[in-house]
DNA sequence: GACATTTCTTGAACCAGTTCAAGATTTTGA
DNA sequence: TCAAAATCTTGAACTGGTTCAAGAAATGTC
């Protein structure tokens, strides 16, 4: 079950047998069903989700309609507030299981002592924060040029897998409109 | 002026005198007028951009309307555009100074010998990350829930320079919505 | 294999914000 | 200091999307 995420910082930095001991060490691997939050609203977010096996999201309430998707994570992506995690305040955000999923969490109070074991791992999260921090912009500029229309074909192309496995409305909620109007659109593309 | 670029790495890193040598040489500072260019759109992103004193923006063209700004960076904000940092592609974004500036710049090409030398900026870098992530995230939160209104409000009371620093169609384009409705809302408010 | 729950669709009325166009005001530079 | 350039304002017509409500289809469950 580590070894996913072994691999995975592979990919980035150099990691010996060694270091992916002291990993296993600072790292816990859970299961959680579909539905079950791995973080709930008004919490302090206590670490960084990796996903194994299965998908999340990233989600708040919102006063007059129901849930806003603000963003997923299927396997082999890393999901977690920054916001609550940075302030140590109460999150906004719930993570919750879309499918039934096996993570590993990495705490934020050992995190520094695992850094501190095993340097290159700061390294590993530099470079992922990086690919984060383009994927955020990339979005917003979609979200600013892009038509409703535009915006699913784009994110279809890009995650395929996606679109099958989240319901119609998350991903509605996800690329900035209504259930409704995403219901609209699919009905003027049979035409 | 590089201890400008100094000061703000030791509010998060340890770094000594003989480290902040080494970061001189892989540093440039340069100075650009109002209306120059540090990045241009269909150029390869050559590094990150730390202002010194001044105001920048990343924007890109849009086909319809005029062009979208999409991030500003004031004194001690770090400015890039990572999409093209990351995969050495052509940038789709400008990088322009809206007032005269004053900037470091690292270099991608040197920035793992400088790491490889003063390790403890790894640890710097992820930690702006994060924090841009943080802000990325909020962004997406208000523009997702909040009324071109709320969102203008809540912006000026979180960074009062800003509003005053950058002309209002920039403000506009950057919190998602046409420069008129700007002053529409400004005249309703006034009444 | 049928009942409950979740998800998806459709239509009608509506509205937050856009677009276009023209003028007013402010800032800038030689 | 004054003309040119940049920025801001206002109004009228419009539109991409929302909201509400109700029913249809799919999925999960014992």
């Amino acid at each position: 079950m580590l070894s996913t995420l072994a691999a995975h910082i592979r990919r980035f930095v150099t990691l010996s047998d060694e270091e992916e001991q002291i990993l296993a060490e600072y790292i816990e691997i859970r299961d959680v069903k579909k539905k079950d939050f791995l973080l709930k609203e008004g919490q302090v977010c206590q670490g960084n989700y990796f996903v194994i096996k299965g998908l999340c999201r990233a989600y708040f309430e919102t006063e007059r309609d129901g849930d806003q998707t603000s963003h997923f994570a299927i396997e082999t992506w890393w999901i977690t507030d920054y916001i609550s995690l940075e302030s140590h305040k109460p999150s906004g955000f719930n993570i919750q299981a879309v499918e039934n999923t096996t993570y590993a969490v990495l705490y934020r109070d050992t995190q520094d002592k695992l850094f501190a074991a095993v340097p290159q791992l700061e390294r590993y999260f530099r470079i992922i924060l990086q690919r984060t921090v383009a994927a955020a912009h990339m979005r917003v500029k979609y979200l600013f040029t892009k038509s409703a229309e535009e915006r699913i074909d784009h994110f279809t192309a890009l995650f395929p897998e996606f679109v099958q496995r989240v319901p119609q409305y998350m991903m509605a909620s996800y690329l900035g409109f209504s259930p409704e109007f995403f219901s609209k659109i699919r009905a003027r593309k049979k035409a």
